[in-house]
DNA sequence: CGGGTGCTTGACAGTAATCAACTTCAGTGG
DNA sequence: CCACTGAAGTTGATTACTGTCAAGCACCCG
């Protein structure tokens, strides 16, 4: 087996495990599989801008991509960030012809990648299968973005952290360890906060005993990180 | 014609102009229409709780709904606020079982109640055309959630109110002049200010020559508004 | 060892939430 | 028709939070 198909093998797994896919009977995915490329990305990578004509969806197989909007003044804030399994770009399919933010890796990703049109034309006429995954990946796009103007509304950034923390050590007991999925400055663009607010906010949490060694996250109290 | 069939016409009229239907095909519709019941809510009238278990989803066919998250302390948040044409409740069709925010009449309101269950039925079997029409919904719903979580991280409270009035004279010439739709509380919770803080923009706009008296906005110079 | 990058810390300013008092307005009933 | 009531909105004073700027630290890699 060479290197190339040992590379397509891991791609495929990938792809499969892409919560688009999940649900899918292998006829669709496999209609679907026929509209996709694969691309690589470096840190930093601009996958696409805001105002680009709308030609490809994205999933990410692999690694991070940040959605972004860019102010007047060039100010940048996260709207999203996606990781292994999931989707960016597929609120384009049956909607709207330009994207409507930026997407720019933020990490080494593998994507892929597919083509808008072919997609639509197969959603047509397949019957339904495939507009129904798409209608459920949407679903749950649509419920964690809900959740996050919610979260920005209601919490206090470290508030936000701490809910952030609970979340990544779930089903663990305390004291629970673990290590960040991605860089702080990242994170803090997640949550919607400066860089120096994340750190502040790490601060306030070592009194509750919160430990921060670089990427690793070390808790005591799960309990004590709930009453926040 | 009696009295309660002119009432089913305006139904009717206003269930097509909804934006879940509006692309649909007659055949679609009309099966649509059979998990359809209707309800009418009076302000402040709870339509469904966080955590209810989900049995329908809603069209807003005349006045305002609001949904909001609440916090553990009872402070409230407002997610987003539906007007006529607008759906709710409809990421559940495809993922979830629970409501994820309450749902309350912010006015004298009419809604379409779809028994999920018989949609989610009808979405399997009529070969895609309900699932499609969802799926572009909710892309609508996601875009415009995303948005407003720019919105927030991107712009103070004073330019959050300049682009609302911006959007809502979309088409006038200066100087435009237009009715709020809603209670300015209620515009508050869109924006996601407090009422306090609504009145403090408005106030600072005055000096951009906007004049509000009550619900009614004049906008003098819409280009000095664009500038803010 | 230099030099970059990412992160942290301090000082400060700006923005908006909160609380409280007051005004306006609409609807009600005498 | 007018006085009364309660809700909605405004204004002022204060506080809390977070963004910004600037400086310094820590780590990684050539």
């Amino acid at each position: 087996m060479n290197r190339t198909l040992l590379l397509n093998e891991r791609k495929k797994t990938l792809f499969v495990e892409t919560k688009l896919t999940a649900a899918m009977d292998m006829a669709t995915m496999n209609r679907l599989m026929e509209c996709a490329t694969f691309a690589n990305c470096y840190p930093r990578d601009v996958v696409f801008r805001e105002g680009d004509p709308a030609t490809h969806f994205y999933s990410v197989l692999s690694g991070y991509v940040r959605l972004f909007r860019q102010s007047s003044e060039g100010r940048e804030a996260d709207i999203r960030v996606c990781g292994p399994g999931d989707s960016f770009g597929d609120d384009l399919i049956f909607a709207g012809d330009t994207y409507e933010y930026h997407a720019q890796a933020a990490d080494k990703a593998m994507l892929a990648r597919y083509d808008l049109n072919k997609v639509r034309n197969i959603a047509e006429t397949d019957g339904g299968m495939l507009a129904r995954a798409i209608a459920s990946s949407l679903s749950g796009e649509l419920q964690e973005t809900l959740e996050c103007v919610a979260n920005d509304r209601l919490n206090t950034a470290v508030q936000r952290v701490a809910y952030y923390l609970l979340e990544q050590c779930e089903g663990q007991d305390a004291p629970a360890s673990f290590r960040l999925a991605f860089q702080k400055s990242l994170l803090a663009g997640k949550l919607g906060l400066a860089p120096e607010a994340l750190s502040r906010a790490f601060a306030t949490l070592k009194d509750l005993g919160v430990q921060v060694h670089g990427r690793i996250i070390e808790i005591e109290d799960i309990d004590a990180l709930k009453r926040v």
